[in-house]
RNA sequence: GCCCCCAUCGUCUAGGGGACCAGGACGUAGCCCUUUCAAGGCUAAGACCGGAGUUCGAAUCUCCGUGGGGGCACCA
């Protein structure tokens, strides 16, 4: 059981090596949730000790994502704290104090083999780096005589051959490998920067992380890493290794080909998509948080404060998971109509404005909120829902004011009563407007679906849109009675070619 | 090939020996509500991978299969 007193010192510690991926952000997540909950610290790091695959600016969508999540970490590269530097490239130093610590106590060794031995035969190549190396129990002092003369050289763990060792992961206990099966891992490259096996351990240690949450990739050289920490005789943090997100279709993890597929279908699980997409923060988090873990057998709605409070490492699932989009969108319907209206319409804002609309009535958009707020599964599709509230000119298809089974010249005399009645209406609301509406429609021996359609499709221009009586409301008495006289203008002219 | 992890409806999951002829959610289908679309309500179909054990009793424990996933870099 791990502790909710304890406060727990945790890390997320990224590679900027690409985009960051929703995988990404709920192992942040995670680690964020048991900070929070423990009153401990969530430190972020960043793993960029591999300078061939560096991408520039992927640290600032990687921060950019986690800020947008609602993450804020108390300890990192951009904030600073006690024990950085936080980005590992700017502590070679220690890396190498602590690789020389190995060396002498005899559990690391130089290895001066060439990165591939093409000497070797077929089977050789397969064989252990341990069996091959020449230099493995090298004295030190002559070690340091080839390095002095500017040999290249790496850093190796000395894997014992033979016995296993143990190591504990707190949602799928021990693990037990044998050493045989383990080889003489490179610890410091040539480059003189340390691998990922150990600086994490170096860093997790001197960053006195208490928690350490990865993903199940890391289950391999997890034994390395227990290897390691016993020759620097370090206690080790307790491990969580969260499975991976399987793609959509629950064969395989997501690969490059996948993510392009999947942009290409208008879908992302890149970070910095979800906002332009429509999608809100609070269900992003929402449904990472479900992927891999659950509370109970009901409860599914949570925002981030419910999750700092519910979150437990003992409700973590250790099977792979498939993501699911339409759960997204369905989360995502969710915390919009769990918005105030107020924050709806600010939220909606940018979206009408990048397609092109001027929102300049406070009044207005707070009104088009409310009206679409049960409408939406995402913010981006609020331009194609709700445009014309905002549109000076509408131009409906002439055929959708004629009615279903009506001809033309029915349909003109329909709309000219109609308008003669909306003229003489008080206001829109429902309740003034309904009645004497439908009573026209019985007394000219129509329907009332014909009325509402004629009226959906002279003041939206669409076939689907928010009630009429409240989109008349929002449109305004002047525009209304505007775009109903051009649609009757509009049936006039079908009715003198084809009546 | 070798090593590791995992295994309940299509998907995400509840379940930790009897409360389970297995519960919830998404999706799907139908119905209700209804001026369209939604939202909401109700209903339906839908799963314990297989085989041996252990036990009075197994979805739950053990073993073996099988299947799925991950890893085998001077990448993380």
């Amino acid at each position: 059981m791990i502790s909710k007193t304890q406060p727990a010192r945790v890390r997320f510690a990224p590679s900027p090596t690409g985009r960051t991926h929703l995988g990404s952000g709920r192992t942040a997540l995670y680690n964020y949730l048991l900070a929070r909950q423990t009153g401990g610290q969530f430190i972020l790091r960043i793993e960029d000790t591999d300078r061939k695959r560096y991408v520039d600016g992927a640290e600032e969508e990687l921060m950019e994502g986690l800020r947008w999540l609602g993450l804020s970490w108390d300890e990192g590269p951009d904030v600073g704290g006690p024990r950085g530097p936080y980005r590992q490239t700017e502590r070679k130093e220690m890396y190498q104090k602590y690789a020389r610590e190995l060396i002498e106590s005899d559990h690391a060794y130089y290895c001066f083999c060439t990165q591939r031995d093409d000497t070797l035969s077929a089977p050789e190549q397969h064989q252990q780096h341990r069996e091959l190396c020449p230099t493995r129990d090298l004295p030190i002092a002559e070690a340091d005589a080839r390095i002095a003369a500017g040999e290249t050289h790496v850093i190796r763990f000395k894997m014992p051959r033979g016995g296993s060792i143990t190591v504990t992961d707190a949602i799928r206990g021990n693990i037990i490998v044998e050493n045989s099966t383990l080889d003489d891992y490179v610890l410091v490259k040539s480059d003189g920067l340390p691998v990922y096996h150990l600086a994490v351990v170096i860093d997790d240690h001197l960053m006195e992380i208490t928690h350490a949450i990865r993903t199940s990739e890391w289950l391999p050289t997890f034994p390395l890493h227990g290897h390691i920490y016993n020759a620097f005789g370090w206690e080790q943090p307790i491990w969580i290794h969260p499975s991976i997100f399987l793609k959509p279709d629950g064969k395989g993890k997501m690969s490059k080909r996948d993510t392009e597929a999947l942009l290409a279908e208008g879908k992302s699980i890149f970070l910095g998509d979800f906002e332009k997409m429509g999608y809100l923060p609070e269900a992003v988090v929402n449904w990472a948080a479900l992927i891999g873990w659950s509370f109970d057998d009901k409860t599914e709605f949570f925002i981030l404060e419910d999750l700092i409070e519910k979150f437990s490492v003992e409700k973590l699932n250790p099977s792979p998971a498939a993501i699911n989009f339409s759960k997204l969108d369905h989360f995502n319907g969710l915390h919009i109509r769990a918005l105030s209206i107020d924050d709806l319409a600010e939220r909606l804002r940018p979206f009408f404005e990048r397609a092109g609309y001027t929102v300049d009535n406070a009044k207005k958009l707070h009104q088009v909120a409310e009206v679409l707020q049960i409408r939406l599964a995402n913010l981006a599709e609020a331009p194609e829902k709700g445009g014309f509230f905002f549109k000076d000119e509408i131009h409906p298809e002439p055929e959708s004011l004629i009615g279903k089974k009506l001809s033309a010249n029915e349909s003109l005399e329909m709309a000219r009563h109609i308008q003669t009645l909306i003229q003489s209406l008080p206001d829109f609301s429902e309740d003034t407007a309904n009645q004497p509406l439908r009573h026209l429609a019985t007394k000219l021996g129509y329907k009332a679906g014909h009325v509402f359609s004629f009226l959906r499709n002279a003041l939206t221009a669409q076939q689907v849109s928010p009630p009429v009586f409240e989109t008349m409301t929002i449109i305004g008495r002047e525009k209304v009675l505007e775009r109903i006289s051009n649609a009757i203008a509009t049936l006039e002219e079908i009715a003198r070619t084809s009546p």
